[in-house]
Order: C-alpha cells, then structure tokens, then sequence
DNA sequence: TGACTAAAGTGTCCCGCATACACTATCTTG
DNA sequence: CAAGATAGTGTATGCGGGACACTTTAGTCA
C-alpha cells in the first residue's frame, strides 16, 4: 500500500481496539454508558462501547468514531486514558485496547441505536455497575480515579454541564464525581476567585425557591490559570 | 493459534512499537538515552531506544525487555506515558506507538551494546537534544512534563539517586528535572517532615568540606504519605 | 396578604503550608 | 591555624483551604 523504501514485513501484527468511558450525570448521579455484547465472547454481558481500530485510521479518530456512535452531539470531551496491553485480556488471542474517557451533558445527549455487535446500551450508576467483559471494570475504575484527580486541577467538570448553569449545579457535579459533600460557601469562593466564571443577569428558576443566578465558563482568563497550575482542556 | 470459539479474523492488524524515554542524572545534568538508527526510515538519526512488540507478548514486557536491552540493571522504574496512534507518524505506514519513560541511577547503570537494528546509544543532555527520528522529540517533551509534574506528588525522584543520598544530592535532583534553583531551608523541612526519610550514621566526605549526612529512603510510612496525597510509587 | 417553605447567597476565624531570607558549623587542605 | 567549601539551621509573613450559621428571596398556599 505504502510505496516506501522500506517495508513492516515481518513484525508482529496485533488487532487494537479502543474503549471509551463515557460518563455523564443524570438525577444528581455519576453514570457510565455500557452496551450489551451482541457476539462472543462474554456474549450478552455488559461492556464499555468500543470496537476495532480500522487499517488506516488514526487511534484517536477510532476513539472518536465509537463515541459518535454513541451519541448525537459533538464537540465532546476526549482523553486518551490508557493502553492495556496484557497478553491474556481476550480470550480470543492478544487484543490491545486504548482505553479512552469522555465527559458528556446528558440534557445535549441523545443515545441512538447502536450497529453492529452490539444492541443495546444503557446508562449505569458508577457505583452500581454490573459484571463487565473483559476487564473494563478495571478501565472504568482507573478512569474514574482519573477524572477525580483532574476535577482538582483542571476545569474539565463543566464539560458535564450546559452552557449556562448555576453554582449549585457547578457544586453538585464536583460533589457526585467525588462521591462526598462539598462547604457551600468555600465551593462558591473557590469557584469564583477563580476568574473563570461570567455571572449572567439570568436566573434560573427552578420551582418555588428563590431562583439562581446562571453563569457560563469563560476562557478568558486562561492564561492566569494555567499560571496558578491549573489546566484548562480547550 | 488460540482454541478459542471466536476469531479475531476479519479485524485490522497494526504495528505496535514500544519506545522508552531513558532519563538519568550525570554530572548534574538531565539526560536522556538515544540509539543511532542503524536502519531506515530515519538511518542514522538518533531516536529512542524501542522496538516492535512480540507476537504473544505484552506491551509492558516488551518496554521492559527494551529497557533492560540498554541498562544492565533490573528493578528500574518505567512507566507508561501514552500511546501516539496517528497514521503517519512512520513513513512506512501505520505504526503504533506505546511510550513509557523510566528513571535510573547514573552510577548503577552500565550501558550494553546494543544488538540489532540500533548501533550506538548515548546520553544526552534534555535541554540540548539533536534532531530526532519520528515524532520522537514530542514524546520526549510530553515525558518531561509528566515527570515535572509527579515530582510534585510523588517521590519518584528517589529513583534517579543511589540507596543513600545526601539532602544536596536530593535537592539537585529535584533542581535539574525542574531547571530551577529552590531553597535550601524550605526543600529540607519540606522533605525531612514528610517522614520519609531515615537519617544515617554515615557521612559522605566527598572532598574538603564538611561531610554530608546521608540518609535513606523508607517506605514504612507509605500509609501517612497517601493520607497528604503524595504517591508512592512501589 | 401574610406565613411558610425551600433553596440561594454571604463572611470570619484558624491552621497549615509555601516562601523569603543569612548566618553558623564542620571538615579538609596547605 | 587560617582559608576554603559545603553542611546545616530558624523565623516571620502571606495565602489558601477548611470549618462553621444565618440572612435573603421567590413561590405557594391558606
């Protein structure tokens, strides 16, 4: 295919796949989307979306396709997580898999019928997760313990959440990701001496309390962020 | 090859490389090992040292066995960096690529020939690296920042100094990975209520001057360690 | 319309950690 | 024993994080 000099004959070929961690909160918990397997082996049992790396596609665009076929918006939060490449991880022969995670607002998300293998997906609580093929409960942890780690130096939270929120619903996801509660007014400080935040003059009126002020994420202070350490993923 | 019900037949097959990025301590200097490309593509260039992965092996066996192609030394500490998945990142089609980087003491180490594709290996200084072959100057750079970042909040820097140090010689470590100076009184409270290290009854005279403490590492206090956050990695 | 409900929103004190900063102690060598 | 060179030590200050409770505001309903 390549007209090179040189040829990769010779070396060993593996098949790669790429699995994606997608979470999302919905009713004020962490989920993870899981799909039924459709073929063996761990045939009917659940596992995380993913597939096969194509012949001339980059691991990335692959990580990308599976979530688009996951779901119908774009622009989501993609992050390679890492590359687990024992030997004895599927029982059909030596599979590599670039496991991946994936932020997404569930309001924006719409699921659509998977193809293929599989048929059926599903969102499950992080914390009540059923038996998962292969050892993606070993993937889904690690990206978990990833994500809480970055909650704590980078703004990847607000990926969960629309583009206008409240500083409760800013608090509610930090507080479901790491599964404790959070001080009201040292949350609300933090947050906002952070200068990423813009106060709009819109309110959120959500039933019959007093109704709260919407802010959106702002990148103009990028730069005195990452000057105080703190990463900004765009 | 594998009995099993299902085949991976019909799935794309890729390359998989495994490339480490070497660093150690010489002289008061960070410097990473290179392998002068013996082969096309990039013949003659320096590059990092890796290969392809076996067949039937893993990819952490496979980073391990290229370490230890170029370090006569085991128990050194690697770990995986990130996987770079483009498709044109080899010019002889697509190849896959599993970085890790490692940390090894300059005096432990005793560099081996090095057999087949690769001829010559040497260390260079990070801050002076020459032209590198494939996107192997991205993986250095990337390896550098991450091991910045955990010297933070872990204690990997003890892999890079012998079993007994001085507070100076740790200090150094720290000064040359970060390239920047730090104070001497703050880095020793720092280091010393950690409560990590075990102060000896020896001395290291290393010239004409006052002889230094030297002390070791300990791991019993691993448990208070990860109670501040601070990984320990062993 | 006023009382109740429910969440929004707000300020202070304290402690631990990071930083800035300079002199004394100890050994070797000539 | 003087000079040279590195080891080793303490204090003051500022900032950020954590603990902690009451007032404000809109809606609802009697």
């Amino acid at each position: 295919m390549s007209p090179a000099a040189v040829s990769l004959n010779g070396f060993a070929r593996h098949a790669v796949a790429v699995d994606v961690v997608l979470f999302t909160i919905q009713d004020d918990v962490l989920k993870v989307l899981l799909v039924r397997r459709q073929r063996a082996p761990f045939r009917g049992a659940w596992a995380l979306p993913g597939g096969f790396v194509g012949p001339e596609e980059s691991v990335d665009a692959a990580a990308l396709r599976e979530l688009q076929e996951e779901t119908s918006i774009g622009n989501v939060y993609l992050e390679q997580l890492y590359t687990f490449g024992d030997t004895e991880r599927d029982p059909r022969g030596r599979v590599l898999s670039v496991a991946y995670y994936a932020l997404v607002n569930w309001q924006r998300m719409q699921l659509r019928a998977r193809r293929e293998v599989v048929s059926d997906a599903e969102w499950f609580p992080v914390r009540r997760l059923p038996g998962l093929a292969f050892d993606h409960r070993k993937i889904v942890d690690y990206a978990l313990e990833r994500l809480r780690n970055k909650l704590n130096y980078t703004t990847i939270a607000f990926q969960l959440l629309q583009e206008e929120f409240t500083l409760t619903e800013l608090q509610g996801a930090y507080e479901v990701i790491l599964g404790q509660r959070l001080d009201k007014r040292n949350f609300r400080r933090k947050m906002l001496q952070l200068g990423i935040l813009r106060a709009m003059n819109r309110f959120k009126a959500s039933g019959r309390q007093r109704p709260a002020r919407l802010y959106t994420f702002t990148e103009t202070k990028v730069v005195k962020l990452q000057e105080k350490g703190i990463i900004v993923p765009f």
